[in-house]
This record gives C-alpha cells, structure tokens and sequence, in this order.
DNA sequence: GTCTATAAACGGATAGAC
DNA sequence: GTCTATCCGTTTATAGAC
C-alpha cells in the first residue's frame, strides 16, 4: 500500500468518525478495521491520538480556506452568501456530517489545548468572513443588516452549524434551505 | 448517605460530563472518582450507560417543561421570546454549558436509539414552542416574520443552541446577546 | 511501512459478601 | 446500599522482527 494513501485513508476515516460520533467515539482500532491495517501502523504515521486530530483539524481548515478563496471576489454580497451556504448544504447533502469544528466543540473539554486554540481559528475565520461579506453588502445597498455587523455575522454563523446538527438530527437537508429563507433572505437581503 | 442523594448526584455529574465532554467522553470511573462510591454501586441504581443516559436526558426534558410553563401565558410574544432565551443564557452563565441534547446531538450516531428520539423530542418541542409564540405575535402585531413560522422557529432554536456553543467556546456569555439583538430584535422583532 | 507481540491502564458489567 | 473481587474486551502506545 502506498505510504500517501495510507496516512489519506487514516485521515479520511478519523475525520467522518469524529463527524459522526465525536472526538471521544472512535479508536485506533475503528480505523484499524476500516482500512485494513494494524493499530501499530496507524501509529507510524500519528504517534498519539492529538497527533492525528490535529493533522485532521488542520486539513480541514485549509480545504476551507481553499473553498472560500474560490467564490468569485466580484460576486455581489447577497450571491456570495448563497454561494457559502450552499457549499455547506452540499457538503452535508453529499455525507451526511456535520461541521467538522462543530463536532470538535461539542467535545470541548476532552480537547487538548493545541486543537481547542485550532477550533477557535475556524470559527473565528467564518465569523470574519461573513462579517467582511455583510459589510460588503450593506456598503452595495443590496442587504440590510440591523444592528452591530460582527454580532450578525457570529448570529448567521451560529444559526448554520445548528442547521447542520438538526439537519441530521433530523435527516432532512431542508433544514439548510431554512436558514437561506430565514436567516439570509429574512434579516440581512431586502 | 442517602439513597436518593447519591442517585441525585450520579445523575448530576453524569449530565455536567456529558455537556462539558460528550457523551463517549466520561465513564462510570469518573462518577465513582467525583462522587466517591465505587462503579459497582452506580450500577446498582443504573445497570447500564444507556439507563443512566436515558434517566439524564428524561429529567432534563422535563425541567425544560417546567421552565417552559413557568413563563406567564399572559406575557406578550416579543416578551417570552426574552424570557426564554434569558433563561438559557443565565443557565449558561451559571454553569459554562451547553445544551445537553445539543452536546448528545454532536455525537449522534453513536447514541441509543432511545436517546436519539429523546433528543428529537426535545428539539421538537422547543421548535413547535418557539412557533407558537411567533404565531402569537404575528396575531398581536408585535412580531414581523418574513416567511413561514416553523422555518423562522427552527432557524430561532439553531441559531440559540450554536450561540451556546461558541458562547463556551470563546468563554464569552456576550455570545448570547448577540442573539437577542441579531435574531430576535433584527429579524422578528419590529 | 507493516507486522507480531506485549504492556499497562481503562471500559462496562456481574457475583456475592457485608 | 455499598463494598471487594473479578471478568473480559478495549484502548493507547511501544519494542523489535521482517
């Protein structure tokens, strides 16, 4: 088995199971089984538990970043928010999880200290993005948004992971067109 | 010590775990440890995770309820729409924690069956209250709500129960504030 | 790189004494 | 009710052969 695709299988399969069950639901064992190797070769590639995590965590991130770097700067604001709830109605469409930090925070007291500080990054970034975003909007004229930017933008951010975790609580992605038609199309388009 | 302390105080604890560390985050070593019995005696009063599980989300459910009707029916829709999410940001404020069907929710496919309708419930019942008392301001006046109800409801709770987590997870009950001037005052509230 | 073998602690759970 | 003692599988991790 080549050695890339190995360490790419280890992180597939550790970041769905934590989606799924939490960071404190699977084991070495789990993604011994799952992928057909021994416990020890995992731990060739990630020595102890928070290696992995954060290996995993830090991968996310950057998909992240790289996916939002990729919507059109010269979209208006309204198309943008679209564009960036849809990529996430779409992830959970195709799988079935939820966000990956959203899982992370539930957990947040069994976090070592190093993937807290990266779970906070995330949602930081979102925040940041989205306020960026709202503003954009609010200086086109194209959306109102009542209030402080950043607390809209911490409150959309807010109402998205808990669509996720409903959204499967419920196993109905429509919970995702909710928060377009509320949240989005409600408080902050015209 | 008495039978139904030591019965009130697994329960307890096993609650605060599971809210601070998910439910695949503590075992019955970490009670014994807390509470200083022996694992054997909590299996006396809960022979399995599951029971104990169960019996911590039922009281749970059914202190909501009590809090839920404990608002004075005769309060405007604007007013209980204050009062409820007051009392999940001073429960915050208090204790540091998140909801416990939200944190149980984060580990869903990992959870009973069992748990996992009790978690639905919940989710259900605070959605269908929610959509009541927007019904209810619609009829006064006093609410503006740009769509269908059960939608503005749904996108509500999510919006609260993500609030509770980055609440946590910047360690700043501000967070919960943010939601009654972004989504009630912005979006509901005229 | 992956394996076997092993270690030491932890996990939920039970039987039976007191 | 709570304890001691015990069961047996799990979990994380390491050492060393191949």
């Amino acid at each position: 088995m080549n050695t890339e695709t190995t360490r790419t299988q280890i992180m597939q399969h550790a970041q769905r199971l934590i989606q799924e069950r939490g960071y404190n639901g699977f084991s070495y064992r789990d993604l011994s089984a799952l992928i057909g190797i021994k416990t020890s070769s995992i731990h060739y590639y990630f020595p102890c538990k928070e290696d992995l995590l954060l290996a995993v965590v830090q991968q996310y991130y950057a998909r992240w970043q790289a996916a939002i770097q990729a919507i059109d700067a010269s979209l208006s604001a309204d198309a943008k928010l679209r564009v960036y709830v849809d990529i996430h109605r779409q992830a959970f469409c195709n799988t079935d999880r939820i966000c990956l930090a959203a899982a992370l925070a539930a957990d947040l007291a069994s976090l070592p200290t190093g993937v807290r500080q990266a779970v906070q990054d995330f949602y930081r970034a979102n925040e940041d993005w989205l306020a960026q975003v709202l503003e954009q909007g609010v200086r086109e004229g194209s959306l109102r948004v009542p209030g402080d930017l950043g607390t809209a933008a911490r409150s959309t951010f807010a109402a998205l992971q808990g669509s996720l975790v409903t959204a499967r609580l419920f196993n109905n992605s429509d919970r995702m067109k909710d928060l377009l038609q509320g949240a989005l199309s409600g408080r902050e388009l015209e």
